[in-house]
DNA sequence: GCAGATTATGTCAGCGACTGACATTCGGCA
DNA sequence: TGCCGAATGTCAGTCGCTGACATAATCTGC
């Protein structure tokens, strides 16, 4: 029987002595791991954006935040997840916001409009955590001019493709190895968002979250006409 | 003056005494270091597909070519570039076949087309070097399955659309930063093509540089189905 | 509450990728 | 032939990352 002072660990009021489902929620234990893995994220970001992804040492980071070095690797797989982390989050986020469209959309209406809702969503500004949007922008920069930032960045994101792939396979209710459609569509999406990103990395003029939004949908506008026949109508 | 891929060295008869362009070719340095890289290419490429990309030390590399590991990396960044080195070159020979398509086709026909020459060429028998296509085909099976490589690999990639994006731009004559049509088109085209290499992983049926062909060309017919509005007609 | 099982953390030693500095050798050239 | 610069080797060192083992903290049933 944990205690449960902390957080909407949701005190379940009502529930009979002899219920065989205490909801324990997260015990200490849990909460302990979450606040270190917090911590080792804030930390990280907060050197990362201050002296650069490469000149900090996983050590520094471990300091910072007063654990061994070994401790870091049993949250993170490497440097780069740490500086990733909060952007895996958003993706989680957005694959959820996908899941919940109506059906009546077509696959890139679907798309566009959960991409949309997840940057509306990272832009509100009652977010908890280091997954500000502000942050969250930021490490967009940091990340296309941090060439093994970039590269592992990329491989999230496709296999973030994956996952799309499949939502969008389920949607339709096709399978995914018979009809290339998914997949297709899953990969320009995915290429269109990237797109948008290098364009805000170079406009430094587009700001916020809306700037952000704005420009995706602008990237978006352009599908139509750049695959059309003719570009010199 | 695209790079012509250097093949053989062609020693250019028929020179004139007193010419002033003496075509000096190649000096005994030159053609040592040429030598070494594509050693160290090759022998990396044979130990990465017996023992595993990972399992596989610089030293070891090094070693087989009877270099020090200093020198190793001086010819290669990382332990990442040696592996993706003939696809880099195979990448360049691309652009050069882009570069050449006729000015009438658009740009989607254009790259179609020039990546149908490339793989053609690259699975011409008489290729030299160490970039014949089965092994690059074997690479690229092999870069899939290699966490590592793959983002490495990636990283590549998008730096190459940069390019494509460029040589699409001059071919129409437009401002990439005015028009975003040659940047959507780009990243389209680079996420058909790893959609195309996805699927040449999974299935184990697909061989030889004309099944790849075939792949491709079934992932770009299915562009235009993929963005129609209704998938269930 | 308390033993005992789990689990997180620390410590330590070690490998391998990568780099800077300096010495040495080798090809290009007068 | 002899000099210059480029390529290579040697060495020492930093940093990312991992396995093994010991220790300390939670959790679980009693």
């Amino acid at each position: 029987m944990a205690a449960q002072p902390a957080l909407p660990a949701t005190a379940r009021a009502g529930r009979a002595p002899g219920d065989p489902e205490p909801e324990p929620g997260p015990g200490l234990r849990e909460r302990k791991k979450r606040r270190t893995r917090d911590a080792l994220i804030e930390a990280a970001h907060q050197l990362f954006l201050s002296q650069g992804f490469a000149r900090t040492t996983v050590d520094e980071i471990a300091a910072a935040v007063d654990v061994s070095q070994r401790t870091f690797f049993r949250y993170f797989a490497n440097k780069d997840e740490v500086a990733l982390a909060v952007l895996a989050d958003a993706e989680d986020y957005f694959i959820d916001r996908l899941r919940n469209r109506p059906a009546d959309e077509n696959p890139l209406q679907a798309l566009r409009a959960a991409i949309v809702e997840s940057w509306r969503e990272l832009g509100s500004p009652d977010r908890t955590g280091p997954g500000s949007v502000t942050s969250a922008l930021e490490l967009i920069r940091m990340i296309e001019d941090t060439p093994t930032l970039l590269a592992a960045h990329l491989r999230r994101v496709t296999d973030q493709e994956r996952v799309v792939t499949r939502v969008i396979a389920e949607r339709e209710n096709l399978d995914p190895a018979e009809d290339l459609r998914p997949a297709v569509m899953a990969a320009v999406f995915g290429s269109v968002l990237r797109a948008a990103h290098l364009s805000w990395t170079a406009d430094q003029e587009v700001d916020g979250p809306e700037g952000m939004i704005a420009l995706i949908g602008r990237h978006f506008d352009q599908l139509g006409p750049a695959l059309a026949g003719d570009w010199r109508h």
